[in-house]
DNA sequence: CAAGGTATGTCAGAATACTGACATGGGTCA
DNA sequence: TGACCCATGTCAGTATTCTGACATACCTTG
């Protein structure tokens, strides 16, 4: 008899272990940045802003994953309270280069903190070659996902 | 001078990759399931469900790590649109076994092919030892954030 | 048996992210 | 030059998910 079905089986399912993973991480994360005051968009917009100074708003969405519309919203809220800054004028084209206040960058020092721990303890397991191994398997799955959109 | 600040590396982060890769997954899910009418939570309860049979609502929203509140509205949903069904009063305790109906069956069909084209098409390069190892080493990931909460 | 603890289903409100739409700036190309 | 095309910033409305709260049902434990 066996299945009748041919769906996915969730017990071997790279795709929901996959999700499994980035819900566990989102958790943890969101777990120690709670008490900071602060969300994982927050600290992942900071985060990317410290390591690559000047990104515009669409920057920003793509490197954090969510829309443009979600980060103009959080961007001003974040520019609101202090944390970033944009010109009023764009220096070339509409783009808006932020950029972290010191402010900004002082909070970002907590949070990041906070998350470094998350991670190390998420690959605490892992040797490093281990590590290596399963980021140069991620990137394979982010390419094939992205190189054959759908069509193929 | 190398990097004044000791935060994380996103080009070298596994967590950034993880979240990417998990966001890149979603998208394409996204994309086939759309036509279908059908979005990626709805399809994970249908999913669930199929596999199964008889899972209460928070035995769901563990499934699909989403809360129960936010199962308890999908289911609602599923039901009022003829894809599930849940007996009017629980056998025992509160919870209410739920099950797929001869409709929800049928749009599940369709839904699960595509989903399992688009995780055939992440795993594309990947051997199948590579397949395995990748399974390995994420669920040590999973069992680490689990086994250490916070406090270690 | 009574009391506390845990798990469940559900309602309500708030936060978050998304889709749709529009105007603007810059580049390409005939 | 002028007509397209694409990317960007932003406003508005919608959808989705979350947190908070409450009542109920079972299961211990004294």
């Amino acid at each position: 008899m066996g299945q009748e079905r041919a769906g996915v089986d969730l017990e071997t399912s790279l795709g929901y272990l996959l999700k499994e993973a980035s819900s566990a991480l989102r958790a943890a994360m969101e777990e120690v940045l709670r008490p900071l005051g602060m969300s994982v968009t927050h600290y992942s917009c900071l985060e990317l802003l410290a390591q690559r100074p000047g990104l515009s708003n669409s920057e920003l969405a793509r490197g954090t994953f969510v829309t443009r519309q979600t980060m103009n919203v959080l961007l001003q809220a974040l520019e609101r309270d202090g944390y970033v800054t944009r010109p009023a004028e764009a220096p070339v084209g509409k783009a808006l280069p932020t950029r972290l206040t010191p402010s900004g960058r002082r909070s970002l020092e907590k949070a990041s903190a906070a998350v470094r721990s998350v991670e190390a303890r998420m690959l605490a397991g892992l040797s490093e070659s281990e590590q290596s191994e399963a980021f140069r398997l991620l990137q394979g799955m982010v390419r094939s996902l992205r190189d054959a959109p759908e069509g193929a």
